[in-house]
DNA sequence: CGCTTTTGACCGGCGC
DNA sequence: GCGCCGGTCAAAAGCG
């Protein structure tokens, strides 16, 4: 894990932060998997957090989002098993006063540091190659692409596909260059989301998965709504007395 | 039937 | 100018 920490120049994006999580499969985001009284405050003053910051101007933070914000607050060792509910725990109990805002906060003054140039365009890889004007060069017409903020992270599963709470669309696979296996190309289907990411296994170690999103959502996490709709009616029963 | 995945083609940027 | 490479499109196929 520490090996991979801090990310290894050789397959992160220069520029980018970078974030390595060993794990098995990512189990799905928050659900309800409180045990004890404590973990269920602090899952909760973690699902308040992320609420809030869904229910701001600022834009809605994923788990994978969150994830990143707690570890751009402060280093940590992460768990070998990464559970969405401990992320965020993790994320309430490091956080400063205002606990929401600032990870907002924490995220974008993360991304703002992602390697935009004046151009609003990206430190890409390998000599900055950010086109993605459209296949056939319609899309943009001829227009710059906006500012997108984006960051990348590893994880070590046997499933190239991280369940991060958003759905996406495949749109494209490439061969890449020295690697075996393929770049696989998504994008977010909320309508209103352009949103998109990158999976590629490392050449290197087939069994790390670099996951690589660009923008940010413009939506809420539908699964983590979800699971927090029931726990904010919880909430709504209690505050009665 | 609607949505997703696959896959070949196309385009633009960069290096030589 | 040319070739390589990465990113995207879009038609066809697959799937529930």
């Amino acid at each position: 894990m520490e090996n991979l920490q801090g990310g290894d120049e050789s397959h992160a994006l220069p520029g980018f932060p970078y974030f390595a999580v060993t794990s098995p499969p990512l189990p799905a985001p928050p659900s309800c998997c409180l045990s004890s009284d404590d973990q269920q405050h602090s899952t909760l003053t973690a699902l308040q957090q992320a609420a809030s910051a869904c229910n701001d101007n600022l834009p809605p933070l994923g788990p994978d989002q969150l994830a990143a914000a707690t570890t751009a607050v402060a280093p940590m060792i992460l768990p070998p098993v990464v559970d969405w509910s401990l992320l965020l725990q993790q994320a309430s109990l490091m956080a400063p006063p205002v606990p929401g805002l600032q990870q907002a906060a924490a995220v974008h003054q993360l991304l703002d540091q992602s390697g935009e140039n004046d151009d609003g365009e990206v430190a890409g890889s390998s000599g900055g190659k950010e086109k993605a004007k459209g296949g056939a060069g319609r899309s943009a017409a001829g227009k710059k692409k906006a500012s997108r903020p984006r960051f990348a992270f590893q994880t070590r599963s046997v499933n190239d596909i991280l369940d991060d709470g958003y759905r996406w669309r495949k749109y494209g696979q490439k061969a890449v260059k020295n690697s075996a296996h393929p770049r696989s190309y998504y994008r977010c289907t909320h309508h209103t989301c352009n949103v998109k990411k990158q999976v590629q296994r490392l050449a290197k170690d087939t069994s790390i998965v670099v996951t690589t999103y660009e923008g940010v959502h413009n939506h809420p996490c539908e699964k983590l709504m979800e699971a927090l709709s029931p726990i904010l009616k919880q909430l709504q029963f209690l505050s009665q007395f």
